[in-house]
DNA sequence: ATGGCAGGCTATGCCTGA
């Protein structure tokens, strides 16, 4: 079972280039972040046509969230937090054949001394209560997208340049490192412990062609998955092509 | 060398992203 972490920055744009690339990776599982769609605007014929089943949590010009299922729907679809009423689409959550799978798309947090920053922060101690209760109601569970965190400065091409900057700062990489504590494991690490794969690279400066990047798009599973996690990719050939996203795809592919 | 790139919008520069 190969399950794919994408944030595709405009379904609108990259929706030839991500139709071409799942037919040839074939992922039972797509979750996509920045989709900066409206549900009604969501293109979803483009992906029934191949098989796959379709759900969106959207909203203009910014963030939204899709998952993509291969053959069988899924059920049990929250894209809401309790007691976080937010109208930013950063979250949808579904049951799939047995599996529970957490989209995220975590705020960016723009600058520590910015109120978005707060905002993070926020958004990521409520996801801290959301994953307590989805880890006692579910036990195969799967949190993965674009967490705007790179775990430890492993996960960055120059720590002293980002020194003190959003993504790193360790108010964020404690509020990670404590959901990551509720009973989940990041994959690319248990996988690659001294892998310095990235999976974004700013658009400007030659950003890709020096690998200076970032690993923010994480995969995290619960523990009775971790023996069935059997490889894990990032696939920087779509972050090579024409009209890329900043990001490049995740995979993470499973023992059925 | 402190810039630069991309996407969306009711826009023709500004905001946001990371």
């Amino acid at each position: 079972m190969k399950i794919v972490s994408w944030n595709v920055n405009s379904l609108k744009v990259r929706l030839p280039a991500l139709l071409t690339w799942m037919k040839t990776v074939k992922p039972e599982i797509i979750a996509l972040q920045e989709t900066k769609l409206v549900d009604a605007e969501f293109p979803m014929s483009a992906f029934t046509e191949l098989g796959y089943h379709a759900y969106c949590s959207g909203q203009k010009t910014y963030n939204g969230m899709a998952l993509i299922t291969r053959d069988n729907p899924c059920s049990e679809i929250v894209v809401d937090m309790p007691q976080f009423a937010d109208i930013q689409r950063r979250l949808l959550a579904a049951t799939w054949n047995g599996y529970r799978v957490i989209n995220v798309y975590v705020p960016n947090g723009s600058e520590l001394t910015s109120e978005k920053y707060q905002y993070k922060l926020a958004w990521l101690a409520a996801f801290e209560k959301f994953m307590q209760d989805q880890l006692a109601k579910y036990e195969k569970v799967i949190v993965l997208g674009d967490f705007n965190i790179a775990p430890t400065d492993l996960d960055v091409h120059d720590p002293k340049i980002w020194q003190n900057c959003v993504l790193v700062s360790e108010p964020e990489r404690s509020a990670l490192q404590k959901i990551v504590n509720l009973g989940l494991k990041d994959l690319y690490r248990e996988i690659k412990p001294t892998g310095q794969d990235f999976t974004w690279w700013d658009y400007r400066a030659g950003a890709f062609r020096r690998n200076n990047g970032l690993r923010i798009d994480l995969v995290l599973a619960s523990l009775p998955l971790l023996s069935s996690a059997q490889d894990y990719w990032i696939d920087k050939t779509v972050r090579a092509d024409e009209r890329p996203s900043d990001h490049a795809p995740v995979v993470v592919e499973f023992l059925e």
